[in-house]
DNA sequence: CTCCTATGTGTACAGTGTGAACATCGGTTT
DNA sequence: AAACCGATGTTCACACTGTACACATAGGAG
């Protein structure tokens, strides 16, 4: 439904190229948004985007926030409400770093451009907000089942943080590239278990 | 430290564009090695390189042997030799992992490079040798120690790698980008300990 | 001395992001 | 209604990039 004497004004060109911004991407990562092809594929010249964003880069981080979006809204649910507190929150905080992983091994292209997609520039360094508000979440809940405490909860998403995106970064680009899918598998899950357990670790060496 | 300006017309080639190459990455990364710029420092023609080096990518790949064997050199000593077997095994292996975070943030344009400058996918998968068999070698030390587990040890310098990367990523490129230093120190040492003490997690899940 | 091979030069081409001037349209103002 | 204007899209242009190709040069082997 589209050509029929191609209109002199595109429809709403913003949304179209942030989708073809989202397909380039989706295999080669922010790499391969490249704007001339960009635009080739919607059927506009070359400059066109330049009405809509500033840069290759803001076109970038548009897609980044797209792609956000829909990461947040496919990760609400499936959350077993069996068991005590404690292991629900416990196991909440697990399905929230595997699920990092996971959307990391199975999206490698739009991980990437996700996470430095968004401008070094002015822009505020507030992190994604689907995937980060989610493990502050399960942090949360945490303390409240009693299963980590307060003297520890500050920071811990960094913690949490660091080691499931080093894990995916090592299995994206880094020397796991190649590794069978079951020992990823096994190591995601031993990774994750560490890092939550890590967190009560005695902390006094600050020098 | 090698050389100032010798006479190019043939010295050898090869080093001066590694070098080069050193001093265009150290700041902005990967991105900029740029074959044209590199080769204007070395004052010869944009070709030449092309009699040393495939590609640009097998450049930034010398490059990268480069800056990992001058890490390899200057991360060798600096152990303490008190305490108890346990206790040393334990604080060297935990400043493999600060080492790992210091250098990344000492000097992030060749961090980036060692990371994902070997990129031909056909290349080996061999991790960068250096820091590599530092951490290994740490790990087993534990093993030796008491410290940790036989049972654990296998992959343990995955977890431990992902953390220590992971943060680095969260520091260079990621939200902790524009933290205080203090507090990037401070979350660098708790990350190091949180890690090194999960690595003792039980890890019964595996579905 | 001649010739061969390794190394460096020049020219050229397809692509890239991006700036500036021009074209076209829909909605607002007369 | 016609005239206008700002938002949007096009065209042309420029400075870059990596890299392929044909040529030049020099230093050693015969």
């Amino acid at each position: 439904m589209t050509q029929t004497t191609r209109p002199y004004h595109h429809g709403d060109l913003r949304a179209s190229l942030v989708d073809a911004g989202l397909e380039a991407t989706r295999i080669g990562g922010p790499s391969s948004l490249v704007l001339r092809d960009v635009t080739r594929r919607v059927g506009v010249s070359a400059n066109a985007a330049y009405r809509h964003f500033d840069d290759r880069e803001a076109l970038l981080a548009a897609v980044a926030v797209e792609i956000l979006a829909r990461v947040a809204k496919g990760m609400a649910p499936a959350e077993p409400v069996n068991g005590t507190e404690r292991t629900r929150a416990l196991e909440r905080l697990r399905s929230v770093g595997l699920g990092y992983i996971d959307f990391a091994r199975r999206e490698p292209g739009w991980f990437s451009v996700v996470f430095f997609g968004w401008r070094t520039g002015e822009a505020v360094a507030t992190p994604p907000p689907g995937p980060f508000v989610a493990l502050t979440d399960a942090l949360d809940a945490m303390v409240a089942a009693g299963a980590l405490s307060e003297a520890r909860r500050d920071g811990a998403e960094w913690l949490c943080w660091s080691a499931v995106h080093g894990f995916a970064e090592l299995v994206l680009r880094g020397p796991l590239r190649d590794a069978p899918c079951d020992m990823v598998d096994h190591l995601a899950a031993r990774t994750v278990d560490a890092i939550i357990a890590g967190l009560d670790a005695t902390c006094d060496h600050r020098q």
